[in-house]
DNA sequence: CTCTTGTTTCGACATTCCTCTATGTTGACG
DNA sequence: CGTCAACATAGAGGAATGTCGAAACAAGAG
């Protein structure tokens, strides 16, 4: 799993990241770093706040076999970015939002505060 | 190189991604999915507005070869996330924001438009 | 021109990653 | 209990990636 306060802290130009924090970084990059984990992503948090998604949604959407949907899903909450939970014979995966939000803060703090005036 | 607009337009949430931008996307990520790429922009970034790196600067900080720190740093030019310029014997380095606040744009849109509330 | 220093490019190799097929696990339904 | 459907895991093959040393390139000094 991925430390938040590794994610929200210091800010990419606020001044140089170091080797830990670069490393724990760089895996929700990777995470997202690939366009079935984007666009699954996308298909999840596009569901809203308490939105979920069924696996067997999600499947037909590409032209890969199921194993690897599933692949990439564990990618995915292995980076923090998404939870499931198992509801009979169905599978439901909703978003995270906090790495999210925090890597988008980690972007932006990085033009706002540390270089400053 | 990667289009602008199609960074900054569609925002995660707003609406499952198609592949296109999913593609485009996904090569600024995993331009920053690297612990040493990620170290690189940061030390880059970390300059602000007008400020530029030395290649020189940059290399002693790893305990990589040069050769592999400038592959890393093709990678990042590539990806539009940085530019650089020859002056005399050095290579300076400097961030360009533009590729970088749409990344930011397009994770914050995921969580405010479309959804409401 | 030659030598030295800084940087990039070029091959090569080890590792990681994406995808598949095959198999296992879980729960629903007779 | 047996079977079927949904999903996950395991293992393998091929492509992409990270790293290095050697070599090429650029620019200044002597």
């Amino acid at each position: 799993m991925i430390g938040q306060e590794s994610v929200c802290c210091p800010g990419l130009a606020a001044a140089p990241l170091d080797e830990d924090h670069a490393a724990d970084l760089a895996k929700v990059f990777k995470a997202l770093g690939d366009p079935v984990r984007l666009r699954l992503m996308s298909m999840i948090a596009s569901r809203g706040e308490g939105g979920e998604v069924c696996v067997c949604e999600l499947t037909p959407a590409f032209d890969l076999s199921q194993p690897t949907i599933s692949h990439h899903l564990k990618l995915l909450r292995q980076a923090g970015l998404i939870d499931c939970e198992r509801r009979g014979t169905w599978v439901y995966y909703w978003a995270l939002p906090d790495v999210l939000e925090g890597i988008a803060a980690f972007l932006t703090t990085s033009r706002t505060a540390g270089v400053g005036a």
